[in-house]
DNA sequence: GAGTTCATTTTTGCATACAAAGATGAATTG
DNA sequence: CAATTCATCTTTGTATGCAAAAATGAACTC
């Protein structure tokens, strides 16, 4: 009898593309605006047209690229408004999430989060920004784990797989820093009260002040480059 | 100079394909487990298998088919816990699309759901139920057009899809039917004096209670039918 | 010299062919 | 007769070929 129960049969080559390009877009190395290319993109991948073809379709689903008739694809570029509108569905999506977490987090979630709160307060204190939005992610994923509805978790990162470029790239300001942390603090002692309903304020306002951030961010470097036209990775 | 801007050049093959299964999915036309044999369904659309499978990838990320490796796709089946947890989802996305409509909502557009509501009203007195599932279906539809977010619009549309048939087919008792109608009167009430929170709970309230019902229709018709099998369309 | 036209090239979209994995079922064995 | 094995058939997954649409750019016109 043969006990292998998964013999390593590595997922299907679309699905792998799409991991692959879902990780080059949500990173920036596939900057918005810019256009995907079959020949290239298959010849840097090294997969026919095919299974490309399918990736970029699911990706298109998901809101990561556009389909444009007869002309490919692109990968998006959000419009200011864009940017305001999905924060503030994202606002509702961590608002949610942290309500339901607070009625259903377990003792142990509540630990591993509290562990990773304290590393990101080292992070802070270091001034460590690419740690400290790593820790930040990690925690705001795990509140939304500790809601404990998947469908709600994939809406969840589906959404924030468009913002999480300008989420965790922005540079924090000192005062909005300190601010976010003191937030992330609240939230801690909300959940370790199991208070709903605070929890469900404080990602409310912990979201729009990460919108405002973003924002000013988006200004600020739109002014630098006055061409307001996306920069193609090779136009 | 040629002033045709739009020669009507008829969405790709593999968008049509999209919208026509997405429909035959939400009317359950394809049962839910049924299998997408791609032979079969090619031939019934009268497309290759290359543009069929590009919609199903599309479907997949929608959330509306499921893909087994080396072995395609299936309508997705949702269990009792998937039910409940989508329903929580578009209970938050709907009290968040009912909080903002009550805040943007035009006069013009408040009138045309009065109106909506007037004509469910009226089918609802008929016992007309075809009609008033789609006069309900338009007026929440209206209210989520109210709230001014594409972003939300969108991701409502794709998480509604899957509760379609279910929110949308379950056989109205009575009480509930009742119920239901007043909750919607007093949404106009709300949406009327913009008042915001009132329009968040009451889609809640309404939200959860449509859930009740529906569960209960799923309980009562899997004990008709013992084996809990998803029923194939040929299997 | 600026703008337009048209041939050429490139790219996308769809169809088909081939390979590999899975399903099916008859033959065989205990 | 039940269970298993193995050959066959079916279905999915990937690659490639061909046609149509769009982009490119050189020649031409005004």
């Amino acid at each position: 009898m043969n006990l292998e129960v998964a013999p390593v049969p590595r997922a299907a080559l679309h699905q792998q593309v799409v991991q692959r390009l879902r990780q080059m877009l949500v990173e920036n190395r596939i900057v918005p605006g810019a256009k995907l290319n079959e020949r290239e993109l298959s010849a840097v991948l090294n997969v026919s047209r095919t299974p490309l073809r399918e990736a970029i379709k699911m990706l298109a689903a998901e809101g990561l690229v556009e389909l444009l008739p007869n002309r490919g694809a692109v990968a998006v570029a959000l419009s200011d408004d864009d940017v305001l509108n999905t924060f503030e569905v994202m606002a509702g999506l961590e608002a949610m999430s942290g309500e339901l977490a607070a009625q259903r987090i377990t003792d142990a979630e509540l630990a591993e989060i509290k562990a990773m709160h304290y590393e990101m307060l080292a992070s802070y204190t270091r001034r460590d920004l690419p740690a400290y939005y790593r820790l930040n992610a990690a925690i705001h994923s795990a509140i939304n784990a500790a809601a404990k509805n998947p469908a709600l978790s994939a809406i969840y990162q589906q959404v924030n797989a468009r913002l999480q470029a300008l989420r965790f790239r922005s540079n924090q300001d000192g005062d909005k820093w300190h601010a976010a942390v003191a937030e992330h603090e609240q939230m801690i002692e909300a959940l370790s009260t199991r208070n709903a309903a605070a929890m469900r304020s404080l990602l409310l306002t912990h979201m729009n002040n990460k919108r405002d951030v973003v924002i000013k961010q988006l200004r600020t470097a739109s002014q630098t480059v006055p061409d307001s036209a996306p920069v193609s990775s090779k136009a």
